[in-house]
DNA sequence: CGACTCTCCTGGGTGC
DNA sequence: TGCACCCAGGAGAGTC
């Protein structure tokens, strides 16, 4: 699944591939790819049509490609859980899930936008400020240099929930998903459910290590991937998947002490975590 | 406003 | 073999 690692690892792709490319056409195969897009299909391939792709930003799992031109617009990207963004060859036939395509004026590769699950979107934006509107609430992510870890920390101790919770609100901290979460707390030795409130600021210094460290190292091997659901835009697939400690393991033995991983139901999804390192704590809130 | 649940979606896996 | 189910999960809408 996307997370900040992969979805990084797609912009620099964008740098590489999309950016200074002149769109020639943008077609929209299944509506659902445009849904945030309220003025529809057809106004969102027409505002993209004849402009040029300027820069590839990135906030948290939110990508954003400014468009130059009259306005200042930008084709806003969520890759949801199954999310692509790749390159092909505009001879080839589109293979199934391809949801949108753009082709451009010079006649090279096109930009395709491929979802099984359709959770992902796209959108074309107003670029007013330094981030697009629709994405203001989005919280920077703890590899922004704008990233205030003792802001961080004091909201975090106001938050009255677990902290796995808080992790992945990206109003609190972007680019932290389910995978990554696991793998933090475990390397911060905190339990998922242990109640933000009674966090010691020594413990919030361990985790934003933890977190930064997890995020880094994954974004170094291109990202995590079990399957061809997650690859950058040439279609390769990173390698952080070996690299996991918690994450997707039940019953496999923790890589630090040995103890079989457990799997608990949280929020209708998973939770993974070490019995021994990730003792359950008293009063435990989910 | 904060905390929390529900909902969207597809395809691979599983149990009967 | 077929079919009903379950599961993966980001984030916004909705509820209390």
């Amino acid at each position: 699944m996307p997370e900040l690692p992969e979805v990084e690892v797609v912009r620099a792709g964008l740098v590489r591939y999309a950016v200074g490319r002149t769109i020639e056409r943008a077609d929209v195969l299944h509506p659902r790819a445009v849904r945030r897009h309220v003025a529809g299909p057809d106004d969102f391939a027409a505002r993209l049509t004849g402009r040029q792709f300027t820069a590839a930003r990135r906030r948290g799992k939110y990508l954003w490609l400014p468009v130059g031109g009259d306005a200042a617009d930008a084709l806003l990207a969520h890759l949801g859980m199954s999310g692509q963004l790749v390159i092909g060859d505009p001879g080839c036939p589109l293979s199934g899930h391809v949801r949108a395509r753009f082709t451009f004026a010079d006649f090279g590769p096109d930009l395709r936008f491929v979802d099984q699950r359709t959770f992902g979107h796209l959108c074309v934006v107003p670029m007013g400020a330094e981030v697009p509107e629709p994405i203001a609430h989005i919280a920077p992510d703890p590899l922004e240099t704008s990233f205030d870890p003792a802001a961080f920390a004091a909201a975090l101790r106001r938050r009255h929930t677990g902290i796995k919770r808080a992790l992945l609100d990206q109003s609190l901290v972007s680019g932290i998903g389910n995978i990554y979460a696991d793998e933090a707390l475990w390397r911060a030795r905190l339990h998922w459910a242990r109640p933000t409130e009674t966090l010691r600021r020594s413990e919030v210094e361990r985790l934003l290590i933890a977190a930064r460290g997890v995020l880094a190292e994954a974004l170094v091997a291109g990202g995590t991937s079990f399957d061809a659901m997650y690859v950058n835009v040439n279609g390769e697939s990173g390698y952080f998947g070996r690299s996991l400690a918690v994450y997707g393991r039940t019953a496999l033995p923790c890589p630090r002490c040995g103890e079989r991983v457990r799997r608990d139901a949280f929020m209708n999804r998973s939770a993974y975590s070490c019995p021994h390192c990730q003792p359950r704590p008293r009063h435990a809130r989910w």
